[in-house]
DNA sequence: TTAACATTTAACTTAAATGTTAAATGTATT
DNA sequence: AATACATTTAACATTTAAGTTAAATGTTAA
């Protein structure tokens, strides 16, 4: 984990669009492939870039595997990012 | 400008430390240099990818380029993060 | 157990990123 | 003006990333 996989899985727009779909509602790999002009094997390879960042967790429901946001893992480069900022009222 | 280029910028190790290094003082691309294991070519590299997201701003000093962390533009990235995170207190 | 469907993995191609060395640019010094 | 110094840019090699198609895996349903 660390930041760096976290910052590399956010340097993608597809990622990042994938990311931004499953805020509200969880999806299937198939329901988020439709949503892209790019195949279901890319869109897979984009998923298990997040999963390897813990962006994005999965579960098989059925012939689905169902993803759903892990946002948590953002509290680390908001933390970076204040430190970077010189704002250390928590130092 | 943008998400992306912050982000791109943001993803590689070398250029995340140079901006750490930025953050209490100023320094020259030499200083800089001197850092890190590879060529001042490449930190120039860094640099100027860096100074695409405007993340640094440079300014000429008789021989030397003086570089100086600009933090201003990761506000925009802790608020996608925000929104991301569904925290919406200011929507 | 076979067929159909959903998703992932593998093999491959192409494009982009990172590093190196060498040349170019700009400033200072003599 | 010539040399030295600091930095960038260009040309190139190597690695990494992102996409494609085809094969493999796992699940459901006939």
């Amino acid at each position: 984990m660390g930041i760096q996989n976290t910052l590399k899985a956010l340097s993608d727009p597809v990622r990042r669009e994938i990311l931004n779909m499953l805020k509200g509602e969880q999806m299937s790999a198939g329901e988020i492939t439709e949503k892209f002009d790019i195949t279901g094997a890319a869109i897979s390879r984009h998923l298990s870039v997040l999963k390897e960042a813990d962006l994005v967790r999965d579960k098989r429901d059925g012939k689905f595997i169902i993803y759903e946001l892990n946002a948590s893992v953002l509290e680390e480069i908001m933390l970076w990012i204040t430190e970077l900022k010189g704002d250390n009222s928590n130092d």
